[in-house]
DNA sequence: ACTATTTAAGAGTAATATGTCTTAAATATA
DNA sequence: TATATTTAAGACATATTACTCTTAAATAGT
């Protein structure tokens, strides 16, 4: 898998939360109910956000999680770099060390290329770019999608 | 990481041999030592690909393996594919099951596309064409290179 | 036939990723 | 202040991947 299962954890979750354009705080109990993810293993992930100041938390009642600034301002890079760490943008596809060093690997050429496509791809693709289009065509961010896009 | 460890070994291994276009069988002992893998662990990963049909294996002294047809017929998404399975090709970005049916994920549109770039850079990338390139531009396949590429 | 060499097969171990549970700290509300 | 609710933090458990070790089977050479 490209991205790590906590990676898509974090990216459902904070896709869900950008279609909740109100600013409020939104429990992790809500969200992993939601998604259907395990509540204490989503609240390692989403601490990971929050330690990138992605999000923004607050305890006690009526507390939960946030999106740090605007969902337009939050692409799907820096998601992923808060999770998996910015890695998987620079290394070997053979997993040798130093790739594009003066003496890389053969794969070198066509995959720099390509990894550079996704990063790309990722970087300009905002948590609501995302959110919107699941929105509008009702598409999926489970597996039998029994969540609802905006609603909190 | 894309492709698993074994992948990766798989790939290193028949590329090695793609370079020795003598047909004669190479002691997996010999790769595991050129390629600094453990040879019980590579031998385990060379037995799938001969059960895959990419590799022909022969016991005894004399014996080793060698790939099964020309260097040119044999491509790196089968070798991918004898290792890592075919699902890479098809899983969704989000580990949602059933990419591309009816009801997609958000991320559905740019990740299929890479997805099939990348199978496809696969599928026309035969083992002579990557060991070709290693041997003329003096590229690596291990961490330090110290094998010798066209040399069993 | 015997021995040395090599792959095949499977059991066992270690490391990492994934998931669970418990306790502590903060905060809103009564 | 007291209580309920919620995130924070870390210990613990399970699953998967990565790697090691042992034994068996095949084959070439003597
Ligand atoms: S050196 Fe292998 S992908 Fe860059
Ligand atoms: S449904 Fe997610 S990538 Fe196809």
């Amino acid at each position: 898998m490209l991205l790590s299962k906590s990676c898509v954890y974090g990216l459902r979750a904070t896709l869900l939360l950008a279609s909740y354009q109100n600013g409020g705080y939104t429990s992790i109990k809500d969200l992993s109910n939601k998604l259907d993810i395990s509540f204490h293993f989503l609240t390692k992930i989403l601490q990971q956000l929050t330690a990138a100041e992605l999000l923004e938390s607050m305890k006690g009642p009526k507390g939960g999680v946030r999106l740090s600034g605007e969902s337009s301002d939050i692409t799907l890079r820096e998601v992923v770099i808060a999770i998996d760490g910015p890695d998987i943008f620079t290394e070997c596809v053979l997993g040798l060390p130093g790739c594009g060093s003066e003496k890389p690997c053969p794969m070198h050429a066509m995959w720099a290329e390509t990894r550079d496509d996704i990063e790309q791809m990722l970087q300009t693709t905002s948590l609501e770019d995302m959110s919107k289009e699941g929105m509008e065509q009702d598409l999926r961010i489970t597996a039998d999608g029994h969540f609802v896009w905006g609603e909190p």
